[in-house]
DNA sequence: GAGTGGTCTAGACCACGAG
DNA sequence: TCGTGGTCTAGACCACTCA
């Protein structure tokens, strides 16, 4: 590991740590405006944000505008469980969330046509998806299917809170193949504003492509996971015969 | 989706997205100084540097320190392969990279007896992986393993290329269970300093837990991946009896 | 309306890379 | 050495929340 020279703000970002960890500040708690941790640290309000950028990318402190900065109630954190079960349900989250969804036809364009291997302008069914935790939004789905395959979904459904189904495909070919990929990267400014993030947030991007066995693709969502309340669970079994009964 | 304001830096990376998508700024290119994108676009340098930072977040730029800002050649990124399908082979990269390792012998100590499952103060091995892609650092790995299961690993060795070995487990009890959990968050300082990273620049951390059959935890991995270069690729097939036999 | 965070400015100074 | 990006300052102004 190389040895970088100490820049302020993790500095400020260690000291602000471990008064969490230390319980000087307890969960829950609102910390000093950033105006009075500025002048306690003596930098420059720019400087100390983004301190607490850092402990806001690891969870530890939430932003709320207009409001203050807060400690973070640990293990809030919201699980997306990868590597589906069943093909019914498509995600399921740790925790009970309220959905909103909003059902468009649209033609398939720009990214589309490769992501769903469909002909251009092809007929397609989108689906956005907002989910909100208590009062706040907390994810952001966008899932595209052939409009031939779309379920028929009642417009602004509040479906059960433990699971989201996605694709009730059934008496349709069965799943195949379910491809996930994952990358980080800073949310667009719609997605920042849509999921009421700060912009230099770090988001989990997932695009999940549903195959079924006749080689066509079923589904594909494209979710925005903030980075600082969300993880993605991946759980391979090996053996699949004898499964260890342990966790 | 909610119409928000538009900011600056996020309509300085629109144009300059545009402008790349167009071919005006082609493939390993230089960008004008962030200097003279300041002038151009009569903003201060902090903002358009933050326009900067959401293109390199996206892959499509480059910053090296010193020299410039470059188009990223397409199709640069490097995967991540998850859900093993040999317990031998712990991650296969698409790319050809060269990897130094460290080994080191350690006691379990803050959060790796409660990753591991071990008692504090139980013998580890601790191996630090940093992978090379040409001559800049890709990414990091931090492995640990309990000492009596640690593969005799050559120190600094270079190992195949294309595959990267992790633990060689030929005549132990077979792996039953893959958990691996990423997020997406701000590198620390360490982490953006070995990899040569902007501190802004959001990585995917993952971790991965191994455990046997008799429940065991084999070995644990923290992964450090940058996100403009790295995605991660989950691929669960079902019913695998049948194997459709396209992509 | 008072106080908070969000964005942006117009500089300064340092660290790095290449000639 | 010179031009580059990296960090930081000390403000300004706007948007949001809550009383």
């Amino acid at each position: 590991m190389i040895r970088p020279v100490p820049s302020r703000r993790h500095a400020i970002a260690d000291d602000l740590r471990h008064q969490i960890s230390t319980g000087h500040f307890k969960a829950g708690e609102r910390l000093p405006s950033e105006a009075q941790l500025a002048t306690r640290y003596t930098v420059s309000t720019p400087t100390l944000r983004s301190a607490l950028a850092l402990l806001q990318s690891e969870g530890l402190v939430e932003k709320v505008h207009g409001s203050g900065n807060f400690v973070r109630r640990p293990l809030h954190r919201i699980t997306y469980l990868g590597g589906v079960a069943e093909p019914a349900t498509w995600a399921t989250f740790s925790s009970p969330l309220r959905v909103t969804t909003r059902t468009t036809n649209i033609e398939a364009h720009s990214h589309l046509p490769t992501l769903l291997n469909v002909p251009p302008r092809s007929p397609l069914t989108e689906v956005l998806r907002i989910t909100h935790e208590g009062k706040m939004p907390h994810s952001l789905a966008c899932i595209y299917a052939p409009r031939d395959l779309a379920p028929a979904d009642s417009p602004t459904a509040t479906p059960s809170p433990e699971q989201i189904e996605v694709s009730s495909a059934d008496h349709r070919p069965p799943l195949a193949e379910v491809q996930e990929r994952l990358s980080a990267r800073l949310p667009t400014q719609e997605e920042a504003a849509t999921l009421r993030i700060s912009t230099s947030l770090a988001v989990l991007s997932l695009t999940r492509v549903a195959t079924d066995a006749t080689g066509r693709v079923v589904e594909a969502a494209l979710l925005v996971l903030p980075g600082d309340r969300t993880d993605a669970l991946f759980i391979t079994r090996l053996n699949a015969e004898e499964r260890t009964p342990n966790a």
